[in-house]
DNA sequence: GCCGTTTTCGGCCCGACTGTTTTCAGTCG
C-alpha cells in the first residue's frame, strides 16, 4: 500500500462522511491528516503509533491508520461504503456536484447512479430541486455524458503498462506480434488496445488467448481475422489483428498507421500507400514508402493530418530522442505541493545523468498548493545556492511556476519576478471562461518580459476536464513574438500543449519545452509521454528546450533577462 | 476529531467564484 493508496482512502472515506451529513469539524479532522500524508515524504505502511505522531498525525488518526495496516480495513471507510450504493459513489466523480448535491440527488429523487441521472437530466427532473436550475442540470448532463464516454478510455501512460502485460503474454507463448492503432500512434487517449499478431487462424489466437485471465474475448464482436475482447479490470476495448507470417511486415504496417495516411502518396504519379499494399508481399516497410513515393514516417508521424504534407514535401526531420534531453524544467519540490526536497529532486536528476533541475514551485496566490510567500522564495533561492556550490557541475536553476491571475498579471511585482532565472506561467484558476476572455488573459502573460515559458495553454485534463478554450493561433503567435516558450507539459493526463498544435508552434519557430511537471523524482520519467506527443508534430532536438546543454541554457536564460 | 483551558466542553472556521437566490449555500483549488 503506497502513501497514494492511503491518500485515495481518507479522501473517499472524507466525501463519504460529507455525503452523510458527518460534523464538518469531523471531516476537517481527518482532512488535516490527509496534509501529513501529503506531507510526509517517507513510505507511510508498517510505522507505528509514535512514529506516525512524529509526522503530524493526531493520536485517533495514528491508530486508524496503525489499525489500518495490521487488519488491511480501514473500518470508518467500509461502514460507509455499506450505507453507500456503488452508483451514488460513482457519482461523486461529477466535478461541480459535491456532496450536498449528491445528498439531495440521492435522498429526494432517489438517484443511485450515473444512468438514473443521465435520464432524470433528460426528464428536466433535477431542476426541480431546491438549488438546482437548468444550468446546473445541462452542466450535470454534460459530465455524466463524459464521464460516461471516457470511462473504459486509457491515459496512453497506462494504456502502456496494459499493452506491455499483453506483449509479455504473447511471447511467453512464442506469438509474434506489434503494437498497432492508438498505441502504436502514440496518441494520448487510448480507445481500444490493438496489436498485430501471426498465427494460423483466430481460432487458434483464440486457444491462446483463453488462457490470459487479464482478458474477455468477446465472440461476437470478432471476425475471421479480427479477435477481439475487453480488459477486465477496465472494460477497455482488445483487438488482435491476426495475419501469416508472410504477411505480417505488410498488415502490422497497414495496422500501424492511421488510415488517413493511408491516403498519402508522393505525388499523382505514384499510388497511394493504401495501393501498394494491396499489391504484394513487402520485405521492409522502407520498401512500402519506396513503392508509394513517399519518405519512411516515424511510426508516430503516421497520422493523417494536413501538415504530414509538409514532411512529404521538405522531408522528415530528426526527431528528438529521450537521450536527448540534458535537463528537466517545471518541477515542484516540498516548499510547495511537491513530496520530495529541493536536495532529493536534485540529488536524483543528477544521478541520472541529466545536467540541471529548473525548480518552479508554485506561487503565492496558489495557496491550496503551498504557494511561495517572497520570504520562502528568498529562503529557496539560499539553499539553491548552497546546493548549487556542493552538486557542481549540475545546476539547480531558479524558477517559479507563477500563477496566471484572473486580469493577465503575473504573482509577483517585477522586482521579485528578477530575481528567478525563468519563469513558467500557467493558469490555475479560474478555469472557467470563454475563448476571448482566456486568449486575452494568456497573451498579456506571454507579454509579461519575466514570462519564460508558457504552462499547460489550456489547462485539460485528459478524461477528467475540457481545458478551457483558447484560440491557438493567437496564443502561439503571441508567443512567436515575444520569444516565449511553450511547454508540453508531460504528464500523462495533460499533454498540454496539444500535439495538434505543436507543428504549428515550430512553424513559427516557437521552441517547445518537455516539461514533467513533477511532484516527485518519480515525476520526471512522465517526460517521455512529452516526448512521445512531441514527435507527433515533428519536434527535433534542436527546438526543444530541455534539449540545451547546460552552458547553452544558461546563455539563453541569461539573454532573456536583458 | 482537535484543542486548550476561566481544564472534560464548546468553539473550531480559507476565500473566490458560481449559480442560485434576494442574502446565500455549495464547490473547489
Amino acid at each position: 500500500m503506497t502513501n497514494k493508496d492511503i491518500i485515495k482512502g481518507f479522501r473517499l472515506l472524507t466525501q463519504l462522511m460529507e455525503l452523510h451529513g458527518a460534523n464538518p469539524f469531523k471531516t476537517r479532522a481527518y482532512s488535516t491528516a490527509i496534509q501529513s500524508m501529503e506531507n510526509a515524504g517517507t513510505p507511510l505502511i508498517g510505522l507505528n503509533n509514535d512514529e506516525l505522531i512524529a509526522l503530524g498525525f493526531s493520536k485517533t488518526m495514528a491508530e486508524k491508520l496503525v489499525n489500518w495496516f495490521s487488519s488491511g480495513t480501514l473500518d470508518d471507510l467500509e461502514e460507509l461504503k455499506e450505507k453507500t450504493p456503488e452508483g451514488v459513489i460513482d457519482m461523486m466523480g461529477l466535478s461541480g456536484v459535491g456532496p450536498k448535491k449528491i445528498a439531495a440527488l440521492w435522498k429526494e429523487l432517489e438517484i443511485d447512479s450515473l444512468d438514473k441521472l443521465k435520464v432524470a437530466c433528460e426528464e428536466n427532473k433535477v431542476q426541480t430541486l431546491k438549488g438546482f436550475a437548468a444550468k446546473t442540470e445541462a452542466k450535470i448532463l454534460q459530465q455524466v455524458d463524459f464521464l460516461k464516454e471516457n470511462k473504459k478510455r486509457l491515459h496512453y501512460a497506462k494504456a502502456e503498462k496494459f499493452a506491455e502485460v499483453i506483449v509479455a503474454f504473447l511471447e511467453e507463448k512464442g506469438i509474434k506480434n506489434s503494437l498497432a492503432g492508438e498505441l502504436s500512434l502514440k496518441r494520448e487517449v487510448v480507445d481500444t488496445l490493438s496489436f498485430t499478431v501471426v498465427a494460423e487462424s483466430s481460432s487458434q489466437l483464440k486457444t491462446s488467448l483463453s488462457e490470459f485471465n487479464q482478458l474477455i474475448l468477446d465472440e461476437a464482436k470478432s471476425s475471421p481475422l479480427t479477435v477481439r475482447g475487453e480488459l477486465v479490470e477496465t472494460g477497455t476495448s482488445v483487438e488482435f489483428f491476426v495475419c501469416r507470417e508472410e504477411e505480417f511486415i505488410k498488415i502490422a504496417f497497414q495496422k500501424s498507421a492511421a488510415p488517413e495516411h493511408l491516403s498519402l502518396r508522393g505525388s499523382a504519379d505514384y499510388p497511394t500507400l493504401r495501393d501498394v499494399l494491396n499489391k504484394t508481399e513487402y520485405s521492409s516497410i522502407e520498401d512500402i514508402y519506396k513503392n508509394a513515393g513517399l519518405p519512411v514516417f516515424p511510426v508516430e508521424l503516421r497520422e493523417g493530418e494536413e501538415y504530414v504534407g509538409d514532411f512529404i514535401k521538405n522531408g522528415i526531420p530528426t526527431l528528438v530522442e529521450d537521450e536527448d534531453l540534458k535537463g528537466s524544467l517545471h518541477n515542484h519540490s516540498d516548499y510547495s505541493d511537491g513530496q520530495n526536497t529541493l536536495r532529493e529532486m536534485a540529488e536524483y536528476l543528477k544521478a541520472k545523468g541529466y545536467e540541471y533541475l529548473g525548480i518552479s514551485d508554485h506561487s503565492k496566490t496558489a495557496f491550496y498548493a503551498n504557494g511561495l510567500s517572497v520570504e520562502r522564495i528568498e529562503q529557496q533561492h539560499k539553499e539553491i545556492d548552497a546546493l548549487n556550490k556542493e552538486l557542481a557541475p549540475f545546476k539547480i536553476f531558479k524558477g517559479i511556476e507563477s500563477d496566471i491571475l484572473n486580469d493577465g498579471r503575473l504573482d509577483y511585482d517585477d522586482d521579485v519576478l528578477a530575481t528567478f532565472d525563468f519563469v513558467v506561467s500557467s493558469i490555475h484558476s479560474p478555469l472557467t471562461m470563454d475563448k476571448a476572455t482566456a486568449t486575452a488573459r494568456l497573451i498579456k502573460a506571454i507579454e509579461h518580459p519575466a514570462t519564460t515559458i508558457l504552462g499547460h495553454p489550456t489547462g485539460r485534463l485528459l478524461l477528467r476536464r475540457e481545458g478551457y478554450p483558447i484560440d491557438h493561433k493567437a496564443v502561439i503567435d503571441a508567443c512567436a513574438k515575444h520569444g516565449v516558450i511553450i511547454e508540453i507539459n508531460s504528464s500523462p493526463w495533460r499533454l498540454d500543449l496539444d500535439w495538434r498544435w505543436a507543428k504549428y508552434a515550430l512553424d513559427q519557430g516557437v521552441k517547445l519545452s518537455l516539461n514533467p511537471d513533477a511532484h516527485a523524482v518519480e515525476g520526471y520519467a512522465d517526460m517521455h509521454y512529452g516526448l512521445l506527443v512531441g514527435r507527433k508534430a515533428g519536434l527535433t532536438k534542436e527546438m526543444t528546450l530541455n534539449a540545451m546543454s547546460l552552458e547553452e541554457i544558461e546563455t539563453y536564460f541569461k539573454s532573456r533577462k536583458k
